[in-house]
DNA sequence: TAATTTTCATACCGATTGGTATGAAAATTC
DNA sequence: GAATTTTCATACCAATCGGTATGAAAATTA
């Protein structure tokens, strides 16, 4: 009975978190989310809730793809080092290829957000838990096939890439001389042996 | 001729920077910074101009005073390696005591303001080359007292430190474990032996 | 004290904010 | 095809945004 929606919910959805991605909540107007998602005020709000509850589906949303995307680049390759060394490398890569500087979008929310909202606070601590155990698996992994020495601490050292992937992505958003960024990927890579 | 300026400038001026440090550029309004620097809206604009130039004002207001902290202390050690490593201590210390959560209000802009505008993003770059070099002076004085291995790349080094520096202070903002912090920090100061 | 000059507080400006009431159009079911 | 039900677009809402005109109060100079 009635009629169906007629708009693509996870589509509208990709283009909502490109702009709170791009300009960050504050920034963000219910005309620059009606514009990109190419809806109205009351789809969205019928969709989605208010502008923070959409907000929040978006960062989730994010965060999903985040994970999936990280994974497969760690996984295509026999050497633990390398694939974190080409998972840095692309990252620096694609930032100074494009023009745009949109950096992380998990990053980004928990400058703006995490210190004023708990919700925030917790999502955001729960995304970089999660990567640095995925780290922690990789450099477990590199341990096991001797590639590794094997009283490396591996989570520490997770944790050490997790700080420091934040440090690169946040310090990029300032476009400083490429050999900055690689100079501290080399370094920390060095932990590694 | 004429009254004086009844308001100190400078104290203003600081009160602004704490706002804007706490709350961002857009998340702060007009009304937040008249209460907190107990001016009324005319007396802002004459002194300082628009919003945005009083934002301008409280962030190389506040890169001046952070530079010189920074400097206090990291000159009143014998040890250089000791003198960093108590400079990265105190900041988790003082961040894990509060509660809240500014951060660096120079990163904050970084993330905030700088991909999208260019002023800003020279401001913010400038802030994080200075404190590179500031790191670098202080290896090479290790390197010369031979306290470090004469073959270490001061300034590959350094800018790790750099990078190390932001990515700790924006992960905390997500305040995880301790733990996670003092690994990352023991981790990258092994980098310098 | 009179004249002058600047500061600061009130009150207001148009524009935009996030959010919603209303009603017509469209698609389904009977 | 008629009745029903939901979607979506227009138009609007109060509140707040950044910014300013106006005028009284205050402090200086003469």
């Amino acid at each position: 009975m009635g009629r169906k929606r007629e708009f693509d919910e996870e589509k509208a959805l990709d283009a909502a978190m490109q702009v709170f991605w791009k300009k960050g909540y504050h920034a963000t107007s219910l005309s620059d989310l009606t514009t990109n998602m190419e809806l109205q005020r009351p789809s969205i709000y019928s969709a989605f809730g208010d502008k923070e509850k959409l907000f929040e589906a978006a960062l989730r949303n994010y965060t999903k793809l985040h994970i999936s995307h990280i994974r497969s680049k760690l996984q295509h390759n026999k050497s633990v080092k390398n694939a974190i060394r080409l998972f840095f490398e692309d990252l620096v890569e694609g930032e100074y290829q494009g023009n745009q500087n949109k950096g992380c979008f998990c990053i980004n929310t928990m400058v703006e957000l995490a210190p004023h909202d708990e919700k925030f606070e917790i999502l955001t601590r729960e995304h970089q838990m999660y990567l640095s155990v995925l780290f922690q698996e990789m450099i477990q992994k590199g341990i096991q096939s001797g590639e590794f020495h094997k009283d490396l601490d591996a989570k520490a050292l997770a944790q050490t890439l997790v700080v420091s992937l934040i440090g690169i992505t946040v310090l990029m958003k300032s476009r400083p001389e490429r050999s900055f960024i690689d100079n501290a990927i080399t370094s920390t890579l060095s932990l590694l042996k």
